[in-house]
DNA sequence: CCTTTTTTCGTAAACGTTTTAAATTTTGAT
DNA sequence: ATCAAAATTTAAAACGTTTACGAAAAAAGG
């Protein structure tokens, strides 16, 4: 029962091609006639459908954003950087939550490319939906988040994760620390091996020994570091300093240390990478190589709506990360 | 030059109707035509476009959530509950931030209506986008989540927010305490003022008194909590336990009172309510009344789905919080 | 083999817009 | 008053589906 554009052209007694110019502010118009049919519009309740629009039109002014889980303290940032670009340029965004599965993210595809959205923001899990992407049975643009991804014309918006670690390691170095181990989480993501790559050359320009303990499988979770850090008392192989892949994992090293009578950071330094907002308080007080991640959603969202207004060809943006000194690290 | 129906049809060498039939098990199809036109479909790369049938079905399968600020920790799960049911249900849904903004609450709410989303779940910052929507201006179901809106045949799903404030203040009498203050946050909200109500009540049958501080104006941000409790050591009244209204606020209230030499919990008890995250924390370890926050959001999508369906008339869900005993209330 | 019922399929309209091309009106100058 | 040019409007097609209705074909019953 909603009004149409037919409804008001009945009224205002002309055709649909004017009810749609007039409210439209297409120049081609009677400026008067225009006002009188806006005027009509109001009064009778219009509401313009964005649907049938987007159907001749053929553009949905929808984005989609697609990461593992909005529920990682990582995301929620990113998701509101990305929202509030598009929705300052008339673009409505999707939510989509993988649950870091390839398979539903490959789902998540096809449903996104049926409703035909704009483009999409991804932050990838795996390997094989880059290569679903780039391959190009989907035909809309894409902006990767998180992870490099070097194929052909892609785009994507990362930090440098390479000088993320390095940053990270220096520091610890700079505080006196010889002995200083990575513990990191995912073995494929281009950011983790970036970030490895950073640590052992700054160890290396300093002539120390890496020592990388990654943990098999991929897990966001506390307990990957908790994990870890238990096998190194267990070795009596613990270090005096430990750069932690992310946050998250920081924590986990935390709390296995002090719970094995480590002082934190008398006894052992940790310093993390992202800046994860829990990093913050005062109890936690993580220092950290922190990740503009409101700036990470806005930017892809930025490029995006370039590629799709076809004003822009690929762009790969790389962010600076920057140290946040905190109490988590002590001199040696 | 996406393939179309009208493509198949001439492929197959049939009509529309057919490939539509088809494409979608009608039951009025001959299995075999329905399995070579799958099968030419398929070799044609065909993807349906949802924005056409939308447009003729008159439903978008599409549903918005409508919250204050995703970066606030308690929305993410709510969010991922939303989603989940809705992504099971064959719904996308829409991420809108209001940013704690009444205006930018209505102007979503009119997008939402040119969208044509099917329902839209709200968690309000202003009662007046609920007179907006009650009004029924908009034409769309609603779902209101996280306060109460008790006006003609609206739909919420809430924690019962009396019980949580009772059951926090409950708490803290068994363990002794005959001091206890409350300190809040928003003044408008039905939460805010049952979790109060809750408090009184408790305190009253014990024939205790209460002592209520709420914070100016709206805000989630820890500095609340904190500022609450300076004023309060300023007048020498701090009392020697205190509920706080959320969890966040109850954080900033623990930094305040470790800040000027309190020891939590041995000088004062603190609990909070809602459960976020970082408050499980070991070295936060903040006791408190929690919220199925997951469950909220995928319980609202439950109704709102159901509500779109046609299948049920309003209705009114109120959740069960319950006690997570931690480390921030001692004995007195 | 004819009639009736049931299956299956095709025609055409509908969903609510935008847009092209053509028609009409207005304007301005002679 | 006349005519060309400019401004404004209209008619109709298009976007890619679904669906009501009727037609044809197939199956069933006698």
């Amino acid at each position: 029962m909603a009004v149409t554009i037919k409804d008001i052209a009945k009224v205002a007694g002309v055709s649909y091609a004017t009810v749609s110019r007039a409210l439209n502010d297409h120049p081609e118009i009677n400026v008067i006639t225009k006002e009188k049919i806006k005027e009509i519009a109001q009064q009778m309740g219009y509401t313009p459908n964005a649907v049938a629009r987007g159907l001749v039109k053929k553009n949905t002014e929808m984005i989609a954003l697609l990461i593992p889980d909005i529920t990682n303290p990582f995301y929620p940032e990113v998701a509101r950087g990305v929202e509030d670009y598009a929705r300052e340029n008339g673009y409505c965004v999707f939510l989509c939550n993988t649950n870091w599965d390839e398979e539903n993210e490959q789902k998540y595809l096809t449903i996104l490319k049926e409703r035909r959205v704009d483009g999409i923001i991804i932050a990838p899990v795996s390997t094989d939906t880059i290569d679903y992407v780039s391959d190009s049975k989907l035909d809309i643009p894409v902006v990767y988040i998180g992870s490099r991804v070097d194929c052909n014309k892609s785009n994507y918006v990362v930090i440098d994760d390479f000088k993320a670690g390095y940053m990270a390691t220096e520091y610890l170095m700079k505080l006196g620390h010889s002995n200083i181990a990575f513990i990191g989480g995912h073995d494929k993501s281009t950011s983790h091996i970036d970030r490895i790559n950073g640590y052992k050359q700054a160890l290396k320009e300093n002539r120390l020994e890496a020592d990388i303990n990654s943990i098999k499988g991929y897990s966001f979770k506390k307990e990957s570091g908790y994990g870890t850090f238990l096998k190194m008392v267990k070795n009596r192989k613990v270090p005096t300093a430990i750069v932690a892949e992310n946050d998250i994992i920081a924590l986990g090293i935390m709390e296995a240390a002090e719970k094995h009578g480590y002082d934190v950071p008398k006894d052992i330094s940790i310093i993390g990478i992202d800046d994860i907002e829990f990093g913050s308080l005062p109890k936690i007080n993580l220092t950290t190589v922190a990740q503009p991640k409101f700036d990470i959603g806005r930017k892809s969202a930025d490029i995006l709506l370039d590629l799709i207004s076809g004003s822009a060809d690929s762009k790969q943006i790389i962010l600076e990360p920057f140290l946040i000194v905190r109490g988590t690290c002590g001199k040696y």
